[in-house]
DNA sequence: CGGCTGCTTGATTACGCTCAAGATTAGTGG
DNA sequence: CCACTAATCTTGAGCGTAATCAAGCAGCCG
């Protein structure tokens, strides 16, 4: 008979043990066996397409999702009504961390494209982080994380320059998908363009602008939704420092 | 003979059970037999003076803390070495959530005025948290609410105006104040200006004039750190929209 | 093929920054 | 307690970056 700790849905098997996305996703610093209960409480869901909401905001919190491919972008709404985009998810990064407290999701969460993810009932998922302590661990540390890359992000929008917003955005995008073993050099935005720039908190046309300085400037190639970085050095160098950008006309970024 | 479960350094007795913060920090949703063992592992420091640090950029974690009076400002680095002011922390709330991760502190903590803080070993603490089921809960919640609270400020700084940022920073502090028991209309800012301007992602100089600008306009009473909340209602008007704020001149905020 | 949405480009405006100087406060030592 | 210094805060003038407004272009859907 099948083992049913590998739940089947839809015709797929999952296991976290087999999953490419072990080192990064929740499972990393935990043993063999205690995966197997991990595995256990953990429900595949049908894929989503471009569009679909995973949870929207008041939806009570159930489950965390691990995304397992595609990509998802939650957002929030402020005061007045207007979106904040919060995030971008990749493979292996886990969502709904801020609706914990609350048992309410604060935030959206969009598939960007066809994305499919795991659900982790959270009530399940407690239990078991009380009786493995390498769980729990984890599970710290992963929303630690998260309060760092935060922090890091607040640095962006009350810190830097339009352009050194956009090329950390490139960057931090280049890194995490070399850590999932895609090409850091070329690779596919899946949001548009407009969320780009809600996320980074400038105007759809500032960002429209810099990518096509970045271009005309040698960092990039970009062509429509693809990006090539043809100089992740100068790059690095725009992100970190203001505006140290060199257009080619000799007058100082903007 | 005196219990041992409360520790007795410096002459002050500490007991998260009889604390005034109870409501507010780790203990709440914790049984009593529970807060025992919590007590048992708490340390009290020495009191900390203006500009002491409680840890620096690059420390090893070792433990938690906990404001129990006074206010800590956490500030992290940026690439190019420039200061970011990530957050003002009132008593009740605890700081270094965003080192466990690497197990190092990516911030710096520094009182802003004389400050008592409870350290709690994160090591016991883990330990105790998988034993305890409600104690697992409340750090998640709190780690939850402060990935939350992170997200709330990302949008201030990527959507708001600067009249904004500012009305909806002192509503946090007055807001934060009330639920410690204090005025909600009247504080003390125990930060400087440059601190609330680096947080807030704008210039001294802007922050400076919207104080002017908000006590032209009736909203505010500032005498130097003191500041009385004179029409909560249109603050929180300024806070939510964008510069809706009313100049004498009929000019639109700016 | 037509209508739509998303993206790009241009011109102009404005918000908040920078630079600069002066005022007030806090800190220090006689 | 007062004088002196240093730091913080306030105010003003001018500028620059990115927003806004407006139009045209390209890709995508039915």
């Amino acid at each position: 008979m099948p083992p049913n700790n590998i739940i089947d849905l839809h015709g797929l098997k999952q296991a976290c043990s087999s999953c490419s996305l072990h080192d990064l996703c929740i499972p990393m610093g935990v043993s063999d066996q205690e995966l197997e209960a991990l595995e256990r409480i953990i429900n595949r869901r049908r894929p989503l397409h471009r569009g679909d909401y995973l949870y929207r905001p008041g939806d009570s919190m159930e489950a965390l999702y691990a995304v397992r491919s595609g990509s998802v972008k939650t957002s929030a709404l402020s005061d007045d009504g207007q979106e904040q985009v919060t995030g971008f998810h990749l493979p292996g990064e886990l969502l709904g961390l801020d609706a914990i407290s609350d048992g309410t999701h604060p935030c959206a969460a969009r598939a960007l494209e066809t994305t499919s993810v795991c659900e982790i009932p959270f009530e399940r998922l407690e239990e078991l982080a009380g009786r493995i302590p390498g769980l729990q661990r984890q599970l710290f540390r992963i929303m630690s994380r998260e309060i760092q890359s935060d922090e890091h992000l607040m640095t962006l929008l009350a810190k830097k320059s339009s352009d050194a917003r956009l090329a950390a955005f490139l960057l931090s995008l280049s890194s995490r998908f070399g850590k999932r073993g895609f090409s850091r050099q070329e690779f596919n935005l899946t949001m548009s363009r407009n969320d780009i720039s809600n996320y980074l908190g400038l105007a759809v046309e500032t960002v429209s602008r810099l990518f096509t300085r970045f271009q005309e400037n040698g960092l990039l190639a970009v062509d429509r939704k693809l990006v090539k970085i043809l100089d992740m050095d100068r790059l690095h160098q725009v992100a970190g420092a203001q505006a140290v950008d060199e257009p080619r006309s000799g007058k100082k970024g903007g």
